[in-house]
DNA sequence: CGCCAGATTGACT
DNA sequence: GTCAATCTGGCGG
């Protein structure tokens, strides 16, 4: 699988759903220390700023809800649950929202990522957000970073393009909306939930 | 200031 | 099936 060049940041400066579907097939690229650490995106969610009840910019003026409405292409780090998420922030340029990756189909630094998620089963390394997250060594720390830069600890690049898409609801939101926000390459066997 | 909810996961009864 | 873990922000539950 070859990792292709960054995403520029203005890949990011459309409709969160949009830019959902299209990051599907794309390459995440975590650089811990000497390691790289990839995978291919098989599974994200939208979120909207405040007219999205589930997003956290719903009731909020916090730092998580300025950064939704804050520059596009950055990394959004939220945590939750005991849990980091990991989320880029897209929108177009008069709204606020980002993109959740759920899951990854690991392609480098595998043996890595089971060292720091305490597995060695490749199906379990990062299907899910907060599990994903931990594979990677994704924290606090890369809060706010910008994903299109080069040199950036955190990268999305291209990759293959994917045609089996399908959508469904978000998972594990109390007050969703009602439209399907949930998008995911439909034969992955790295999907959150099985379908 | 303390308590609660939240886009989750994994351990335990 | 139930419960707790980590962290942020809103609200007085």
């Amino acid at each position: 699988m070859k990792i292709g060049n960054v995403l520029p940041q203005d890949f990011y400066a459309r409709d969160p759903a949009q830019v959902a579907m299209s990051l599907l097939g794309k390459v995440l690229c975590r650089v811990l220390k000497r390691t790289v650490l990839a995978g291919v995106i098989v599974e994200t969610e939208a979120y909207y700023g405040r007219e999205d009840p589930a997003s956290r910019a719903h009731k909020s003026s916090g730092d998580v809800a300025t950064t939704l409405y804050g520059d596009v292409g950055k990394a959004l780090i939220y945590g939750v649950h005991g849990k980091w998420l990991f989320n880029v922030v897209a929108h177009e340029p008069d709204g606020g929202g980002g993109v959740l990756i759920r899951a990854l189909e690991p392609i480098r630094g595998i043996e890595t990522m089971k060292k720091l998620r305490g597995t060695s089963d490749l199906l379990q390394l990062t299907n899910g957000p907060g599990r994903l997250a931990k594979a990677l060594g994704i924290d606090k720390n890369l809060h706010k970073k910008p994903v299109y830069l080069d040199d950036s600890e955190i990268t999305i690049r291209e990759g293959r393009g994917e045609k089996n898409i399908a959508k469904s609801f978000r998972i594990g939101v109390r007050k969703d909306l009602n439209i399907p926000l949930r998008f995911y390459v439909k034969d992955s066997k790295f999907l959150s939930v099985k379908t």
